[in-house]
Formats: structure tokens, C-alpha cells, sequence
RNA sequence: GUAGAUGUAGCUCAGUUGGUUAGAGCAUCGGUUUGUGGUACCGAGGGUCGUGGGUUCGAGCCCCAUCAUUUACCCCA
């Protein structure tokens, strides 16, 4: 049989052991913070039915789903379905529903919603919600950008309170504190704040284009982003108006001040502002460790679904893309039949978490150990005698391995330093007949004889 | 979808204006030591030079195509 060159798919990867610890420090660390906050771990299916993805994400998004094509003869099932519907012709837009009616998860978000509508009567609400899952996109792949990717997300629905948006940057301070990281920046925007901008231009339905331009501002430029803007229908008037909200600066207080005067005959800007403040002021009273928080208006993710908060977090320490967002959405299980039921949530991007700690060298020495104790022995003799003793130091709690006989010493000890295992027991025939094995410290080289009830006392 | 970069051993990479049999380090395996590793010394295996054409007496190197990987744009975690 002729073989094939093994690869993974492109923007996919396999996890080695150590690789395998370090993220499940990641994920750990971030499971026990929504733990402590009240929050409660579900999952659900990697696949949804492609019809409750489609149409959440805009149309860029719905590229990006991947598509499962239905088992079965889906050749046949898609030419009588031809036949019953008169004029209907095959394009990739009428023949995708045909043949695929299930789709890989794109995010935790809508496949939460989905679960929140189906067991509605099994919720108490308000319901804090976490999830950390693999996600997939098809898309490109790039520094800090995967086609297979897990999120952490957490969501709160049911509770119209800011006080879960307070919440939320507490958690995104904790985790990353906890990470390791030393300098990043969690920012925070309100859709109100944008539909006010529009507004106060007369241009409320053209929100989206308004803020895709105005997203880009650290990236092109006020040039850059006056001209995006003209392209997209604004006139010279318009931007003149909303130039002074783009440039602000200053202070967190200083910028909602200016932000209520410009926005001042706009009721919704208004209540952007309010609501942006009184999330300040929670926050005001139980100070951050690490994080910055920054109102920063040209935040703009998510539009298609979020309301109120929108929050994005960036690392200083290294140049990557955001490694967490997320935001307030007030009705995204209408789409599911189920009506105004409010929820806010965040989500950490673990990858690019993990890309963040290995550039800056951040995690943990000890990670790179499970294996406290290996037993050596020479043949079949030594195997009989260690086997009940290995059992021993498990009841112990000792992680402990016994290398089946038959290799040479130096071998075993190699395995040991491999997989830097820090005690090794050396059973010979001489150990077997006086009880009194030699146990080895990998570390210092040093070795001495002990009873095996010296070893099960011993501290490994 | 648009544009650039890179494809040589399991991994990281050398390879001169195009010139004999394509190299190194690491890793693996064996030996020096039939019971002592991480640090020594010796040795071995492993390559259709991404693939297919072309130029040439001669191509890892030059030209064309193709595939793969990767970076940036768009968008996003």
C-alpha cells in the first residue's frame, strides 16, 4: 500500500503532552474564575443545524461556516428535490442548504441561545452560563489565527442589571492576572454611543457603515477613516459633526464629558453614556489588579447582534490580534422564537492567550511534570516483586510508572530524564534479597538504600 | 477573494558565477560500560532537494507552471 504524507488540515494542530498542560492551565485557570463568580459549565454538539448558524454572523460570517455535507446519497436527494421545485437551478447559494443541513459550530454565543430557548422551562433565571469548547472558521490562516480555536465564554441572560458588565471585567481582570499577564487593556464601548453618533447626523440606518469605518481608526488613520466614511455615502457636513467624537482623548471621565455634549440631542447616545458610567462607577469601588479599562468609541464588534456593552481586551506586551470580547445583546434569542430576554457575555480566546504566554516565557516551570516516580527494574523477577509496590505508592497518591523489564538501565533512566520523572527505584536481585531498594534522585544523582515502607512514608 | 515570502534528513537550517558521490546541529538507534541517566567519545540509519516541465554538456541553484506552507489586507478570538 502506497503510504500518504501525514498533515492535519490547514489552520488545525495536534497538541503534544506539554503543549496539553499548558493549556489546560489556560483553560483551568479560567474555569475556576467563572467558578468563583457564580458561573455553571454546559456544553453542546460541535455540529448545530446549519439553519441556526446561518444568518447570525452577516454575510462575511456565514462564509465562513463550515458546511457538513449530509450523509447518505445526497446526489440523488438533491436532483428529486430539483425536480418537485419548478425553475429552481443549481448555484452554490440554492444547492448548499440542499446538500448540508448541518454545520461546525462558528462561536459559543448562538449555539447558547439556541440551548437557553430549548430548556427555558428548566432555567432559573437570571442564568450564568460558561463554556469552553472548540470553535471553527474557514477562513485564512495567520499569526494568532486558527480555523480550529477554543473559546471560554461565560454569559449571564435574564438580568437587564449592569452590574454583570461590572462582573465581566472583574473576571477578564482576575483570569489574566492569574495568567500571568502584566499589561493589558480591557476596552469598553456602548452600540447606544454609536447609534447616538448616527443620530445626531440623521444617519441612524446607516449605523454599520458608520462604525465599520470608524473601527479602523488606529489602523488608517482620521484620513483613512474620512475616506472610508465619503466612499460610504457620508457627506463633508457629517463627518465635520462626528470628527470631535472620533478624536476624543483624555480620561475615561474626560471623554464621557465631551461624548454627552456632542451626543446631547440624541436620547439613546444619552443612555449609552449613563449606562457606560454607571459601569465605571461599580468598578470605581472594588479597584482592578492588573487590567486598564478604556472607553474607547471606535470599538465597534459585533454588530450584528450586540445592543449595549461591547468589550474587547488587548495585550500591550505582545503585537496579537484581541485574545478576548464580547457585550451585551438584548434579544438574540428572538431569533429562536423566544422574546425579550436580555443577555450579556465575554469570551476568552485561549490560542492567542497561549501565543501571548509562550512569547513572553509565562508559564509555569512545573507544568512540564506529571510522573513522580519510575520504577527500574532487570527482568522478570524484579517486575514481580516491584509490580505490588507500584500499587502501593498509587494508593499513596504517587503518580508512579513501572518500566517493564527487559531494557538496559541506561534506557530506563533516559526514559526517566525524557520525561523529567524526579525519582527513579532501582530493584536487582540484590535489592529483592535484602528488602532494601535503591531510590534515586534524578536531580542531585544521588542514591540510597530504603525499605519499601521507608518509601511509602517518603515525601516524592 | 487580493498581494508578498518560503519549500533541501523526523526537527532547525547551510549549500559559493550552475560543476564529481548534497552537508551540519539537534533528535533517534547502537557501542565504549552484560546494574546507573542528564555532562564525554566512537559509529549507524534516514533525502525522488515540494511536484511537473524547460534552458544547459551538466540544475538543489536559472526560467515557466502547479501544489503546499506562511505573512499582510478584508474580517475576526
Amino acid at each position: 500500500m502506497a503510504s500518504i504524507k501525514p498533515s492535519v488540515p490547514k489552520g488545525t494542530r495536534d497538541f503534544s503532552p506539554t503543549e496539553m498542560v499548558r493549556r489546560n492551565f489556560i483553560f483551568d485557570t479560567i474555569k475556576s474564575v467563572f467558578r468563583k463568580y457564580g458561573y455553571q459549565q454546559i456544553e453542546t454538539p460541535s455540529m448545530e443545524n446549519l439553519s441556526t448558524l446561518t444568518g447570525k454572523y452577516g454575510d462575511e460570517g456565514d462564509k465562513l461556516i463550515f458546511k457538513v455535507l449530509n450523509s447518505g446519497d445526497f446526489w440523488s436527494d438533491a436532483e428529486s428535490k430539483k425536480q418537485k421545485i419548478e425553475n429552481f437551478e443549481f448555484t452554490s447559494k440554492t444547492l448548499t442548504p440542499v446538500i448540508s443541513e448541518k454545520a461546525l459550530r462558528y462561536d459559543l454565543t448562538v449555539p447558547f441561545a439556541r440551548y437557553v430557548v430549548m430548556h427555558q422551562n428548566d432555567i432559573t433565571f437570571p442564568f450564568k452560563r460558561f463554556q469552553v469548547q472548540p470553535v471553527w472558521r474557514a477562513d485564512r490562516p495567520q499569526r494568532g489565527r486558527y480555523r480550529e480555536f477554543y473559546q471560554c465564554d461565560a454569559d449571564v441572560v435574564g438580568s437587564d442589571s449592569l452590574l454583570n458588565e461590572a462582573e465581566f471585567i472583574l473576571i477578564y481582570d482576575d483570569a489574566l492576572s492569574k495568567l500571568g499577564l502584566k499589561d493589558f487593556t480591557i476596552k469598553i464601548n456602548n452600540r447606544k454611543i454609536l447609534s447616538g453618533i448616527a443620530e445626531i447626523i440623521d444617519k441612524a440606518d446607516n449605523i454599520i457603515d458608520l462604525t465599520v469605518a470608524i473601527d479602523k481608526l488606529d489602523k488608517i488613520g482620521l484620513e483613512g477613516v474620512i475616506k472610508e466614511l465619503i466612499e460610504r455615502g457620508f457627506t463633508e457636513t457629517d463627518i465635520e459633526k462626528i470628527k470631535p467624537v472620533i478624536l476624543l482623548e483624555g480620561s475615561n471621565e474626560e471623554k464621557l464629558a465631551s461624548l454627552r455634549t456632542a451626543l446631547s440631542t440624541s436620547v439613546t447616545g444619552l443612555k449609552g453614556c449613563e449606562e457606560i458610567e454607571t459601569v465605571f462607577n461599580y468598578i470605581a469601588n472594588g479597584k482592578l489588579q492588573t487590567a486598564k479599562l478604556e472607553l474607547d468609541i471606535t470599538l465597534a464588534r459585533g454588530l450584528n447582534y450586540y445592543t449595549g456593552a461591547i468589550f474587547e481586551v488587548k495585550t500591550n506586551e505582545v503585537a496579537m490580534g484581541s485574545i478576548g470580547g464580547g457585550g451585551r445583546y438584548d434579544d438574540l434569542t428572538g431569533m429562536f422564537g423566544l422574546k425579550g430576554l436580555t443577555g450579556v457575555g465575554i469570551s476568552f480566546g485561549a490560542d492567542r492567550i497561549y501565543d501571548v504566554l509562550e512569547e513572553l516565557n509565562l508559564f509555569p516551570e512545573a507544568s512540564s511534570q506529571s510522573t513522580q516516580l519510575l520504577i527500574c527494574c532487570f527482568d522478570k523477577e524484579g517486575e514481580k516483586f516491584a509490580f505490588p509496590v507500584l500499587q502501593e505508592l498509587r494508593k499513596k497518591d504517587i503518580n508512579a510508572e513501572l518500566y517493564p523489564a527487559g531494557a538496559k538501565l541506561k534506557k530506563q533512566l533516559d526514559y526517566a530524564n525524557g520525561k523529567n520523572i524526579p525519582y527513579t527505584i532501582i530493584i536487582g536481585s540484590e535489592e529483592i534479597e535484602s528488602g532494601l531498594l535503591t531510590v534515586k534522585n534524578m536531580i542531585s544523582g544521588t542514591q540510597e538504600k530504603k525499605s519499601v515502607e521507608e518509601i511509602l512514608k517518603f515525601s516524592f
